[in-house]
Parts: C-alpha cells; structure tokens; sequence
DNA sequence: GCCATGAATCGAATTACTTCA
DNA sequence: TCTGAAGTAATTCGATTCATG
C-alpha cells in the first residue's frame, strides 16, 4: 500500500505551509487529500479541507513512508515517518520534505492485550491525521481496503479491536499486516521461533503492533510452519509406500517364481548364497545384500523414530 | 517439602475476515 | 457483480510451567 498526502495551496510548496499551522493564516487553499493507493490502482479516500477562500489548487503529490524497519535509535524505537515530496513528473524524487513525526508516544508501553492503545498499526497513521487534521468523512471512491482501513483506524481510536480490548460489543476488525511488517517477523522468525517476553515487545514496537499482535502471529506462524512440515512428511510417507509396496509385488512374484521352480526342478535349486538370508529373530527370509530389499526411499529420522515407537508399541 | 492458586504461554481447533481468480 | 477458495489474523480452550503464599 502506498500511502500519499496531496497538500497544497495555490502557489507555496508544502515546505512553505508545513507545519500546517503556518499557513492557517493566509489565504489559500488548503487541500488535504490523503490517499491510499496500491501499485496498480490508487483513489482518493477521503479529502478534508482547511482554510477559507479558494483561488486555486495545486496538488503536490507526497510519499508517506512508515520506516520502523531501518535502523530504529535505541532511544526513539518509534517509527519515524517520512513525508518525501515527490514532483509532478518524478514520483521518487528525493525527500524535500521530511517530516519526523511520532505520533503514538505512548505506543506498547502499556502491558499486553486488555488496554485500549490510541494505535496499534501502521493503519493508525491515518486516524492520527484523521484527527488532528480534522479531516472527517469519506469521499468516496475508495476501495474496499481503504474503507476498511478507515474503520479500522475508527475501530482502533476507539480502542475496540479484538476481544482481549473488545469490550463495547463491536466485532473484531482484522488487520492486515504489511509486507513489511511480515517480512520483519519472517526475519525475527528465522531467527527464534518462539519469542521471549522482551523479544516481543521490542518486536512490537519496532513493528508499532500490540504485543498480542506479535504473540499471535508467532503462534500462527508456527501452526504454518508445522502443518507445512506434516504435509511434507505425509508425502514422503506415500512415496515410502508406494516403495514398500512395489518392493512386496516384486518379492512376492520372485517368491512364486522360485515355488515354480522347485516344484519343477526339486532336485536342482542353485541359487545365489546372499540372494536370500534368514533373519536369526523373526526366522524369516529377507532379502540379502546382494539384493535390492531395502526400499529406496528411507524415512526421515524423525519419523524413523515414530515408526519405532509405533512398531514398540504394538 | 508439599500443595493450592493464579499468571503466562503454548498448541490445536476454530472463526472471521480479506483477497483473488 | 457475485461467488467460492485460499490465506491468515484473531479467538477460544485445554494443558503445561512457573512463581508465590
């Protein structure tokens, strides 16, 4: 998702109005068009208007960067962002503005799950304007995932997202992580798959997610990674049977080939010495060295040792 | 040392929501 | 535009562990 805040007047560049509290006093137009758009398609959700007396509007197209993945300073771990302006005709120019703002102060220092938190996502970045630019309403024209990050932004303002913090009755709004976000806790994944109570609160407010968001997304991830596993394991198991199996069809054909044979030919019987081998234990006859008994697919040694436990057990 | 209790955490199962074909 | 499948965030529940009295 790419976020951008079109602000502008008739004639001053942002640079000249930001704070928005400079222009306040002149005459212009100020256009405040946050727009959330995705690679391919990107609609106004909503537009907010401050000051009197429009002449005329220039949009100045600018890139909102949520940068809690750089390299965070131990004593603002708060994402920083970035207001990067970007020219009509260049749309990565370099950042000729850069506002640093953080606007959740009070973000993951109260304990987990139960409190209601002023933001709990990236998302909230929009209610944070929302409110403090008095931007109200939508225009329309949004798609459905702007709508939806408009309520969850509501939702979260209000403190209601999730049963742990859903005490008014409202049905829990489920967030979509970023890529971003995702991408940092595969690293962090990567790394442990378990979290310790410090790992997942430094993760949460690196990530500027409720530690209970961090929580349940290790615990899903994990889920993931063992119904992966399993799914790998029950393939390998078919094709372990189905080795097994034709390795019994062919023993089975060479074992009446070999009745025929004696019956046949009772007095004469050659064969190999380490075709055929009695096991001491069982005294059954297995298959030699000289032979291709052993099925060629061996199992994993993790199932190797289930597969005993079940032999011992039965 | 033993036991009861509560908090924290986990896995498993499930639900609810979003996205996409 | 509708719909079903897939993916996944979130919830619920029971089990386990650990600290505390």
């Amino acid at each position: 998702m790419e976020l951008a805040l079109s602000l502008g007047d008739g004639s001053t560049s942002f640079r000249d109005h930001a704070p928005v509290s400079k222009a306040s006093g002149k005459d212009l137009d100020l256009r405040v068009a946050l727009d959330i758009a995705d690679e391919d398609r990107g609609k106004s959700v909503f537009t907010g208007r401050a000051g009197e007396g429009a002449r005329s509007r220039v949009v100045f197209p600018f890139q909102l960067d949520l940068l809690p993945f750089s390299p965070v300073p131990r004593s603002n771990p708060l994402p920083q962002l970035r207001l990067q302006c970007l020219s009509e005709n260049q749309r990565s120019a370099e950042p000729a503005a850069i506002l640093d703002t953080n606007p959740f102060p009070a973000v993951a220092e109260e304990a987990d799950d139960g409190v209601s938190q002023s933001h709990s996502s990236p998302n909230s970045v929009m209610s944070s304007f929302h409110m403090e630019l008095g931007i109200s309403g939508g225009s329309g024209g949004g798609r459905s995932g702007g709508k939806r990050d408009l309520e969850v932004a509501d939702a979260e303002r209000d403190g209601s997202r999730g049963s742990d913090d859903d005490e008014n009755g409202l049905a829990r709004k489920k967030l979509r992580l970023s890529k971003e976000q995702s991408a940092f806790l595969e690293e962090s994944f990567k790394e442990h798959s378990t979290l310790n109570p410090k790992q997942k609160l430094d993760l949460a407010k690196q990530l500027n997610l409720r530690p209970r968001q961090v929580e349940v997304w290790f615990q899903n991830r994990r889920a993931r990674t063992k119904l992966k596993q399993t799914e790998i394991d029950c393939e390998y198991l078919k094709r372990y049977c189905e080795t097994l199996t034709e390795e019994n069809r062919r023993l089975q054909k060479e074992l009446q080939e070999l009745r025929a044979l004696k019956t046949s030919q009772p007095f004469y019987m050659q064969l190999p010495a380490t075709t055929l081998t009695m096991c001491p234990s069982c005294e059954r006859v297995a298959a030699g060295p000289a032979s291709n008994a052993k099925p060629r697919v061996s199992l994993p040694i993790h199932l190797q040792s289930q597969a005993q436990a079940h032999k011992a057990a039965s």
